[in-house]
DNA sequence: CAAATAGTGTCTCTAAGACAATATCAC
DNA sequence: GTGATATTGTCTTAGAGACACTATTTG
């Protein structure tokens, strides 16, 4: 009946408009600042990458990495692409956000776009360099729920600082839409975009599902802590994380060294087919 | 410098190839079954609306509710837009389940899928009556999961059987991927969708949140746990649910009448704003 | 009364939180 | 030794599972 509407044997995909369709990719890394002392660790700031728009529309502000989808390609792949263009790092794991289709939300048309966090190790930036006058930059990211749904996210550069104000709405299944009342500057809905990633990826920290990503191979379980706890900004009992994230991983015989304090046992990912 | 590439001022949205859009729904209702005697309680069933297709490509077979994004919408409305063309009933909720962009997932062309889960309560459709001999039907579910990440979906309405064979891919983050081994007659990649689609829902009945849209305004205790053991294909100990769902729900001062049995008493959803 | 479901009380077990105690390094 | 982190042990508490028991209806 209503089906015929649409999939009758006249139906042309040419005939009926169609809609640009983008991946825009919220890469995430945790970024430990210099130490203080010879002997403490150093602190961890969550970070996002961001790049100077070149063209219009939105000339000169900041925006996430992304790009159209192209014929042939899904668009996770699209997303994977845009993310190793723009950090010459191909990031360990991409989550689905949401897609994001308000008509309207790009001026220069109809422009949907699929969003993805992905997860990048510091390490592997590292390995890469960074360019401090590029168009692409770390911004270390501060995300406050007040009160009433109202939110504030924060993006800082050195020098550059991003405010944008969000009204949280109707959380449900997990997923938790937001409404830009301030962009602060920010290229298109990106804001949205950001905080939804960043809900995302606090969900899948719980179960220490996207926390490892962030780190090398072979890791510290303190630095595994630091990583969950700078994701869902909390802090969390070392005996218990311990206990919990037993099960997730497995021993090696080597230690770090150097560090003006005890030694730490490093540790490997578990994997499924057994230690 | 990447990012110029796209967002550069010379870039047209026509000049590229863009995809058609649709929107997929998957509604899913809890049925139940006749009682088998005056003092048992019925049976339910997990079930979900397929529609017979009249047009090419996949003439004849089930699938989907869904169509095409239109101008001015977004996938969202055009998702609960179909829903409600096809089944007379708005739906309660409308959850996302991912994005389906396989090239050549779709004969006539280049086609994504946004594919979302909707719950309709059963009451809601008794309203609007159903028609036996119609296009659309509702099938009951079922959902297997066996070794090696292998899985069985089986669909059933009436003389109507549908059988589709799957395999779970690495799961991560809460979302799983489905590779279709036998769609089992089902169009498009509708299998796949429909299993995604399940475990979303079943990950959002872990915690209450997808479970009382299944049911009218006022419901007793043990339909609403009934409802969580359908979906998530368990068994649950009374005492347990009750102290669980205590705090999501409020009494009333109704109670059931004529089952044969003891009177339940009747409860609401808890609204945020107090009871 | 019988059959069936509704609803409560309580014991146990597990897992998480809290916190104290001990270990080990670089300087 | 001092300062810092690593790592373990144990007490307490909250919550889930198990199971038994009571309550209430209709034919």
């Amino acid at each position: 009946m209503q089906s015929e509407k649409n999939f009758s044997v006249g139906y042309r995909l040419e005939d009926y408009p169609r809609p640009s369709v983008t991946a825009d990719v919220v890469a995430f890394m945790v970024r430990s600042q210099a130490r203080e002392n010879y002997k403490k660790n150093s602190e961890t700031r969550l970070s996002i990458l961001l790049i100077k728009r070149g063209g219009h529309p939105f000339r000169g502000c900041w925006a996430l990495p992304g790009g159209f989808l192209q014929p042939g390609e899904t668009l996770e792949e699209c997303a994977l692409r845009e993310a190793t263009e723009e950090t010459s790092v191909t990031p360990a794991s991409l989550m689905p956000v949401g897609v994001f289709s308000d008509p309207g939300r790009d001026p220069r048309g109809w422009v949907i776009s699929g969003a993805y966090a992905s997860i990048i190790s510091e390490e592997s930036v590292r390995q890469v360099g960074g360019d401090d006058a590029s168009d692409a930059q770390w911004f270390d990211v501060t995300f406050e729920r007040g009160g009433a749904g109202e939110c504030r996210l924060e993006l800082c550069c050195g020098e550059i600082r991003i405010c944008a104000a969000l009204k949280e709405k109707a959380t449900r299944f997990g997923r938790t839409d937001y409404t830009i009342r301030d962009s602060g500057g920010l290229a298109f809905d990106h804001a949205a975009i950001i905080a939804a990633a960043l809900t995302v990826l606090r969900e899948g920290a719980k179960d220490f599902d996207t926390i490892f990503d962030f780190l090398p191979e072979k890791f510290t379980l303190s630095a595994l802590q630091k990583v969950q706890e700078t994701i869902m900004n909390i802090t969390i009992l070392p005996a218990s994380f311990r206990r919990k994230i037993g099960e997730y991983v497995v021993e090696t015989d080597e230690f770090t060294q150097g560090d003006g304090h005890r030694p730490a046992r490093l540790y490997r990912k578990k994997t499924d087919s057994g230690s």
